[in-house]
DNA sequence: CGTATATAGTTTGCATATGAACATTTATAG
DNA sequence: CTATAAATGTTCATATGCAAACTATATACG
């Protein structure tokens, strides 16, 4: 099914590299529906989960991670990093921590309700996204990679 | 360049569906950076450009299209579209008109300086895309959509 | 016909995104 | 060492996004 239909268009777009590219950005839409809707029932959003997943991931145990680094991480402003962190440490997902070394910089790290809810999380979530992306072959998947990669690429510069 | 340089990972993401996932999510989130951008010096968001898109090219000369079928074409909740026309009214890009057959629906349409606006950037945008996409082959862009179209087939289940 | 249901748009409360301006702290140049 | 520049996090104003509750109007059904 193509864009026109999903989208109930009355005509075609009618560049192909526009077509291409409202693709990507109308399938991360769609992602990002799925994802919430996915996560609403532990009173999570998918930013949230993402974060706790870097704090999880990306970290050796007890350690943690600027919110610098987050916002690079996440590729988003560090100003949304500020009331993203507010809002989980007020439902006591994650702690600010004052950095031994640099006293401008806060270190976020998991709660033991953090890791718990993550942990029992992580598994579903992970069984989600290969329902989602099983429709495409590994190979698909690859070659799916290496294009937006390659659009990445020329928007970077 | 891989998500994990590009995201200053320390580690890799190890699922491959869910590289591949990301990398939709994160593709998209750059191609909307680069439009905002692109949009900033006229006062106009992706959005709003996107609505004077449609208003012009899904609608005979004179026609209009009513809320409720921006919020399908723009696959948002129609809520959106109350504040998002209300700023664009208020900077006199559209205006909203009563249907004659349908007394709850309001249609939409481009004011004079939002027509003229639309034609002076829709050029430039073209070529923008063109530019943005130039990477990938025609090829490439056609097996691209492909392989959207099937995950967003597998979300709409 | 009259009631039940569906649809269109609005409002509210909240989560996320941006850029700009700011204070604090750190790094760098001279 | 000191002056300048850069980095970190916060705050503000603004633009999206969502769900849920609401009013007004249309449609369907018995």
């Amino acid at each position: 099914m193509s864009l026109k239909e999903e989208l109930n268009l009355r005509k075609p777009v009618a560049l192909l590299s526009h077509r291409a590219l409202l693709n990507i950005y109308y399938t991360a839409s769609c992602l990002k529906k799925r994802a919430d809707e996915f996560f609403r029932p532990y009173k999570l959003t998918d930013v949230q989960f993402n974060l706790m997943a870097l704090l999880s991931r990306q970290v050796e145990p007890g350690e943690g991670l600027s919110q610098a680094q987050i916002s690079e991480m996440m590729l988003v402003n560090r100003a949304n990093i500020t009331s993203l962190v507010d809002r989980m440490e007020k439902a006591s997902l994650v702690r600010r921590t004052t950095s031994p070394e640099d006293r401008r910089s806060n270190v976020i790290k998991l709660t033991a309700r953090g890791k718990k809810l993550f942990a029992q999380l992580d598994s579903l979530y992970i069984k989600e996204v290969k329902k989602v992306m099983a429709p495409l072959k590994e190979s698909e998947q690859e070659s799916l990679m290496a294009m937006l990669g390659k659009v990445r690429k020329k928007l970077s510069r």
